[in-house]
DNA sequence: GTGAAAGCGCTAACAA
DNA sequence: TTGTTAGCGCTTTCAC
């Protein structure tokens, strides 16, 4: 069996108590610098480390944060966690990535698993499903510090971190509408999402703008954020089935977006379609057909929301002012 | 703060002491139906769940196990924690991942971290620039229960997994082959890894079988496996100027493959060059210049893993027979 | 069938 | 400066 070292065994290996261990290992005060030395460097030399798990029972906190995210497969995941981690490392927390692939009951289930104190804190993009909010209010309640970010609960009092999503879909729509696209579809991801709301505006606005009509049956949704099978395919399908075929689609998101064009290249092979979405895939310039996206700053968005959650665990004061960050998106043209 | 109720709580309110509580909570022997009823009740109306750290430093386990992949935002390891996840989930253990992106100093760090009983096992697949294996060793000697899959260490005694490298690479090779080219270039990982040997022996044995000289400076090594800034690009410029410029290139990685088209967009315009590659990228089909590929069974793989490993963190003895299983790959031809 | 008590590894009063 | 002790939340002998 694996059997690490205790304190115990320092002490009993140089005849002190383990308190004194305890205090010469946590850098400590009130120890003289002979017996600290000694201590450090045994402890050096058989490799010792204190036992992390004792050290949560007994200071009642992990040093680690969770992370739960639909997918660790999505570009734009897989950076803010890069960027989420860059920061926690620095401040010596341990980070813990679990998937909820856009599935409720996944949701609970793994935020219920983080809560009970195996996690000071918890960060949170909502699954696509989650309708019901009740899990992550209840820990809310309690006094878990939690941090949403992308997919955000505006319901909730407590830190956010987003893009611009109103500001990018406009900016993907208007440059659809600059290359004379007049009927423009757009393919959304499920409506109860915070993101889906902020997009689906910057795209209305966008038509308004132009004076181009805005029709709800040009919306499609895809409400399991397409990761249930075939999902994008019957919405690209409705998408060209529309009475007047769409010239442009604008997408919500990166999975959607590969899936769209995966779709348009099977059921559309005139290619007669410009599309334009959110994503931040970095193989998108070896694509076709081709995609222009709109990009977010997702390693800042991690960093942020990280930040925000490390001072919230670590401030003693309940009563913080919670703040909602809105980073910009870049519009990344691809012809 | 965050506090969470414990036995102690529901004792007192039940007001009976905290072993029966725990007995009863555990499904317990030797506790009777009526007082079992009672307290699984009110557990159940309090939504109690027992603190995972305490249970971890009674039990001296974590139910946790921890994985190191160079990088989440690769699909072939993306989709092989989908599979150590579905296994992982059913057996009752939680995963925790870290990414060394690589690095053999991160790598170090991530698995001091997870080992010192944080968790109860490791599935590894080893850094790109990973050369001393020191660190690995001393845990697997201490009793930590440790699996390998892809990238393996060859010389250590233990379970590992891999998929069928010389063959998928031979068959690429061959199918490049069957195009007509003559002149294949390698572009392989970092010379140190189990996978880059291997893929090139296939790519090798194609060659032989076919009569087609091999030369050492037709492969050009990324010993950061891709991750350094203009890493693969210096790689691919260096094909494109051999003294004879190839017609196909056989490439060792998933990430490999997509920097070497982007390369390869950017500086060989002619786009006279076939490439094959291993990726199990799903947007391959999108993809110009176009990208043939050999793909991984990744999901199996970590099922596969995480079976080993829970089979040796479970087992009592010391004295199990440690097995190597080797995957087939799939040859997915786009053109 | 149930409770009291010890102990997992560590820290932090409190004593000495 | 150091040691003794209690306790973090839970399980598990050992009594009753």
């Amino acid at each position: 069996m694996f059997k690490p070292t205790t304190i115990k065994d320092i002490a009993l290996a140089l005849n002190i108590s383990t308190s004194t261990v305890s205090r010469a290992l946590r850098g400590g005060y009130e120890i003289s610098e002979e017996t600290k030395k000694k201590v450090l460097d045994y402890a050096e030399k058989i490799n010792f480390t204190r036992n992390p798990i004792a050290l949560s029972l007994k200071e009642r906190r992990s040093y680690s944060i969770g992370i739960i995210v639909c997918e660790v497969a999505n570009v734009f995941f897989s950076q803010a966690i890069d960027g989420i981690e860059s920061i926690a490392y620095n401040k010596g927390y341990h980070v813990v990535i679990s998937q909820s692939h856009d599935q409720y009951e996944r949701e609970v289930i793994n935020i219920q698993h983080l809560a009970n104190r195996s996690v000071d804190g918890i960060i949170i993009s909502l699954a696509a499903e989650t309708k019901d909010y009740s899990h992550i209010e209840k820990l809310h309640e309690q006094g878990l510090p939690i941090v949403f970010f992308d997919r955000i609960l505006e319901s909730m009092d407590t830190h956010k971190v987003t893009s611009n999503n109103v500001k990018g879909a406009f900016e993907a729509t208007e440059f659809l509408i600059s290359k004379g696209c007049k009927k423009i579809a757009h393919l959304a991801n499920a409506p109860q999402l915070s993101i889906t709301e902020q997009r689906k505006t910057g795209y209305k606005d966008a038509l308004k703008k132009h004076g181009i009509p805005f029709r709800e049956d040009y919306i499609k949704y895809c409400e399991h954020g397409g990761s249930m099978q075939g999902e994008v395919e019957q919405a690209v399908k409705a998408i060209l089935n529309l009475p007047e075929k769409p010239d442009a689609i604008f997408v919500a998101s990166d999975r959607l977006s590969m899936a769209c064009l995966s779709a348009l290249k099977k059921y559309n092979p005139e290619d007669d379609i410009i599309v334009a979405g959110f994503s931040n895939s970095d193989v998108v310039n070896l694509l076709k057909p081709s995609l222009t996206c709109v990009r977010q700053p997702a390693f800042e968005m991690g960093r942020i929301a990280t930040e925000m959650l490390i001072s919230l665990i670590e401030s003693k004061r309940t009563t913080e002012k919670f703040e909602t960050k809105i980073l910009d998106t870049t519009l990344y043209i691809n012809e």
